[in-house]
DNA sequence: CGCTGATTTGACAAGGTTCAAGCGAAGTGG
DNA sequence: CCACTTCGCTTGAACCTTGTCAAATCAGCG
């Protein structure tokens, strides 16, 4: 009786089909200051992380030295998913940031029962593999502004149904320049710009205040960069 | 005994685990003119393709009418991979194509049964994911010259080991320079600069040969776009 | 041969990079 | 507590690449 009762409470405990996000509970909170890597690129890919906290940066560095930066990564998000025996990036907190570890081979050998871990691993990917897709269409946007304006609702994720809101920048101007393929000269005189034309507000050095939300996605170009919008999309070209 | 011979012979017959090419190969092959979609963004995800011969462009179109070539796909590739419901994409023939197409319900039955095969789905989508991310890097290349350069040596594909080459290109300029984010002028520019200084030489429209391997990858930075390579890459910055 | 569509080439302007300097906040050491 | 340094950011001016517009050239095809 008692012990039902128990389960009955804490529901973290029944007896279900683990989820991957019940597995990355079990493990312990790993804590990272600014600045210091999760993993190396190169790296034998041991592990795979689920950031529970703060922000991370996720770059490649060129032979001549030049750092691409891939994208930013937030709570929620995997790190490390990939069947390469290396990592193919380095990962490095922007924020204090908390993650959850899991070893690669303690996965694999749980997926080898539970068949559906590997299924929403596979649907995690499929979500990045998205997201990257999304990424590339912001390069290829080729004036500063559209590319800025882009990169600003994308770190606002989904609250664009607000007209208005304020969102973190943690990352340094010369993050977002390394992200958006130019110069950090472009992207603080791009900020102003905008300042300017009342579409955002600079609050403080690492927040932006979005004014005028209808603006900046016309400036972006219409388009939601959120695939998750882009679901809804009408064929146009259907009959082309 | 006859039948042993029989099996022994023909070892596509023989009774192994069905492989995701094997599954395909079991499909008819479909052909498909120059210009002519195997789907459209926004269309129901029902199949999977596999391309046998042939050179397909995917894409997606923008609000404002421009076109982003988020790649080029060749035989090999599988195209429509993903959970989503929807493609995310139009893919379209460049040259005539032949491919083969797998219902996706029928996929996943199949693979309820043969875990392995989602193993292999996945290995080739952890596959593209890299690739999107080469293209990442590609794409942040700033000059027009070490973005073509780039472009040449994908198309090269692992045969760079070659110091001199000839490489197809049967997609237009138009595609190229909405693949690397320019216009065709800069295309055109940059191709006749680089055939000026000896690096490619254009034998057709649509066939370029690659001179001087060497130079060819200073200019696109040094790196080598294909991931395959850069898996044998010393850590730089381990010790940063 | 004359059409059409793709490609190349030229001239010019716009926008972004580069180099250089100034600013402001945070942290350090006297 | 106040110089002093540092680092990140902004601003300015000159230069250069690339986009734009326009025209010429080329290739394929009826």
């Amino acid at each position: 009786m008692s012990l039902q009762l128990i389960t009955g409470q804490s529901t973290n405990f029944a007896v279900e089909k683990p989820t991957l996000s019940s597995l990355f509970r079990r493990q312990p909170i790993e804590r990272l200051a600014p600045g210091f890597a999760v993993f190396w690129e190169g790296d034998e890919a041991r592990n795979i992380f689920e950031v529970v906290e703060g922000m991370l940066r996720v770059y490649r560095i060129l032979n001549d030295g030049r750092r691409v930066i891939l994208g930013f990564v937030r709570p929620g998000d995997l790190l490390g998913v990939s069947l390469k025996g290396h990592y193919l990036y380095t990962v490095e907190a922007i924020t204090p940031v908390e993650l959850r570890r899991l070893p690669k081979h303690h996965f694999e050998s749980l997926s080898e029962r539970e068949p559906h871990l590997k299924e929403q691993l596979f649907s995690k990917l499929c979500d990045e593999m998205a997201a990257a897709q999304d990424q590339m269409v912001l390069f290829s946007r080729r004036s500063a502004e559209e590319k800025l304006a882009g990169f600003l609702l994308l770190m606002a994720r989904g609250h664009v149904r607000n007209r208005r809101m304020l969102i973190d920048l943690p990352m340094t101007r010369l993050d977002i320049a390394d992200y958006l393929g130019m110069t950090i000269e472009t992207v603080s005189r791009t900020i102003t710009k905008l300042s300017g034309c009342g579409v955002i507000a600079t609050v403080e050095r690492r927040a932006i205040a979005l004014m005028n939300m209808d603006a900046l996605i016309a400036l972006a170009g219409g388009e939601l960069e959120d695939s998750s919008f882009r679901q809804a999309y009408d064929r146009r070209h259907a009959m082309a």
